[in-house]
DNA sequence: CCTTTCGTGTTATATTATCACATACGCCGA
DNA sequence: TCGGCGTATGTGATAATATAACACGAAAGG
């Protein structure tokens, strides 16, 4: 299995391995993994697919968490920050990040047809990127890579 | 020159080329480059940096075009549609296209320091991106590469 | 002349995101 | 033990971004 899947696999399975991962890693950095961060981190792996900040907002609502934006809003950014999750800025969504501890720029293949949003990293230092910045003097710091088109399943079907 | 500079060209040149573009580019696909479409892009091209949506509003209002959101948004559509300017997503921004006509993914550099944003393109079906979304099967539509960084002159400020 | 299409304009509203301030809790040094 | 500090949560209010829905007018084509 590739590490870019768009359908099978074993979700449950990837959904624990998330959250140890995350634990671990609020661990080794000193960070607090509180209860809304926790929550909202197992909703996005739950949900396996882009979140608007309003419909997690509205499930910690419904849990007791506190109900007004600024609750998820910075509970995203704590995990977007710390590298457990992406925003898709083409989708103002965010996801679960699917390969926690790669320090390479995230790349997300979006499928217009069925909305799933696959994960893959690019090391941006070397390629065409890193080319491109390089003959432009330009010293890179974070990289959006969102690419839509459509899966293999939504191909097939049309 | 390389086509991704930061600071040292001809503004003033690059503005009149970049509307030449945008007419020739509308005559042949028998496309309207109304009046208020054609302030927007001048607005943009001389503005030559990503603006707001709401910036380019209060300047069309200033001048007597409407004065409510869909004027600009309208506008800005359009010159997207048609790829005389693109959004950077991650601004929440529109540029003028600065390579009118190339058929290839465009690419922005965006400075943290001084917020200009240069333009190159990518070929995204040759090349990591390419093989990226062969090996998952994903048949590639429209991109989004937008690179956070520090242009040269912000480096060497630095 | 009539109809259709397109572009513009308006009002109203939806969606996304942040500010400003209050409270609580743990930690740590005085 | 207590006070100060940093951090996290919660709130109401508001800002920033974007779209819906509808009216009007101009141009094209029958």
């Amino acid at each position: 299995m590739s590490d870019l899947d768009f359908h099978d696999h074993d979700h449950s399975a990837c959904r624990a391995t998330l959250l140890r991962a995350a634990e671990q890693r609020c661990r080794d950095k000193g960070l607090q993994l509180t209860p809304v961060r926790r929550r909202v981190l197992e909703l996005l792996a739950e949900g396996h697919r882009a979140m608007g900040a309003y419909e997690v907002l509205d499930l910690l609502r419904a849990e007791g968490f506190g109900s007004q934006p600024p609750v998820a809003y910075r509970a995203l950014d704590f995990l977007v920050s710390n590298g457990l999750a992406h925003k898709i800025e083409r989708l103002n969504a965010f996801i679960a990040c699917a390969l926690p501890g790669s320090r390479h720029a995230p790349v997300f293949l979006i499928c217009t047809g069925c909305g799933t949003v696959a994960e893959t990293h690019l090391d941006l230092g070397d390629g065409r990127l890193g080319e491109i910045a390089d003959r432009a003097g330009f010293e890179i710091g974070r990289a959006v890579v969102e690419i839509e088109g459509r899966c293999p399943t939504c191909r097939e079907a049309a």
